[in-house]
DNA sequence: ATAAATATTTAGGCAAACCTAATTATTTAT
DNA sequence: ATAAATAATTAGGTTTGCCTAAATATTTAT
């Protein structure tokens, strides 16, 4: 590398995956994040996590305090809106451009994800019409790692009796989008709560005149609008 | 990795660069190709390239005879043509589709060469229009690897007194093709190179017994048979 | 308040993919 | 045919990113 000055700006495909990891952690937990919640996302040991933290530390990627977990710096959070924003647009290409489903594209995603060119990212972006949710309707983040933001609340928060519109999927695993699949569950769909189970929280709810059981799990990981 | 039995078809993308390289070596010099002509195209010293032969050799994708150089086996070639498929598809996808020029293209086609996935490959290929030819004119190998028959040559390429008949063109703007009819130039069209300026490379041809004045850029971006 | 349980870090290893320096084999030139 | 030049290999070292096992810090439970 003969660029020495854009040193600072380039990062291992391993330590975007960290930056990314620990943003989507910071997004459900507040405080410092743990090792062990880094170790179990990424599926490796918590040694190995301490490893890496701590060059990402050194790059001021993250502030770190040993034994009390991380926290992105301003410059860490924008890295790793740049991948999100790259995962979310090879995705939105993948299913609407290639016929993919939308249960198969994560885990190439993951891959192109990392391809290093800001110019393509941008065509990209321009080739695609500019969308703004990906195919599983999260936000994708402008070039400046702007999010767009919509009310994000989960199926689980709601009453019995509240209607709302399906807005996003927290569960990108082929598992879920199956079941969701299956069930005539998607994007837009519109669902109104029937009953919620007080010992367990299983949710009843109407989907196209039927009614659906879905578990806790799944209403936690299902974004709704009112 | 839990699928063992895939192991032996995986490779890094470093085992996947010695192969391309290998591969472009063996279409210019016969015989087996050296340790030095590796390290030289691929910028790394010989003490490098030693160890990854040994490498490929185990894998059975190089035979290699110590100090004598290598030589693809049916399995490392075949696996250098996918790769080189991958590698021209995405040029063609970054040229004909995101607008970048084709100088531009390399290094991004150079990453996403290395993104493993079959599914991906191929709805991209179809999503093209199953191209024979990537920007730069190079065939691109099908999904089992085979070349289309009669490679493209740039009529650029010529040498004076050569005769040849044009089987292509890579600009599709209105202008060039204007231009090209005004010249009685078209497809199958019977050509003759008469001078080549040594400056400019401006080109003379004789079409249908009328010299013609061509530049380079519209001799790059001519196709032709001998 | 202190012991037990849990989480984190440190220490030491390994494989991939590069490097330099030293050695050995091959090729070329006298 | 042999010495000099060149090419290839071996030996030993580095960084990244992972690992296990041991040590240490923090948290929880009595």
């Amino acid at each position: 590398m003969y660029l020495y000055f854009l040193l600072k700006y380039m990062f291992t495909p391993s330590e975007e995956n960290y930056l990314k990891a620990i943003f989507h952690l910071q997004q459900v937990a507040d405080g410092g994040i743990s090792t062990s919640s880094i170790s179990e996302k990424l599926d490796t040991k918590a040694a190995s996590v301490t490893e890496m933290i701590k060059r990402l530390a050194d790059k001021n990627l993250i502030d770190y305090q040993k034994y009390y977990g991380v926290k992105l710096t301003e410059a860490g959070k924008k890295q790793a809106l740049l991948i999100i924003r790259k995962h979310r647009l090879w995705e939105y290409f993948l299913v609407k451009r290639l016929n993919f489903n939308w249960d198969e594209v994560h885990d190439i995603a993951e891959q192109l994800e990392h391809i290093k060119s800001a110019k393509l990212v941008e065509e990209l972006d321009l080739f695609l019409g500019r969308p703004e949710y990906d195919p599983h309707g999260d936000p994708i983040p402008d070039a400046d790692g702007n999010l767009p933001k919509y009310p994000k609340k989960r199926l689980s928060e709601l009453k019995k009796g509240d209607q709302a519109i399906c807005k996003g999927f927290n569960d990108s695993s082929a598992s879920f989008l199956q079941f969701l699949d299956k069930q005539n569950i998607g994007l837009d769909t519109q669902i109104q709560v029937i009953n919620i189970e007080s010992f367990d929280e299983t949710m009843t709810i109407l989907v196209a005149e039927k009614s659906i059981l879905l578990s806790k799990t799944a209403t936690d990981n299902i974004y709704v609008k009112l």
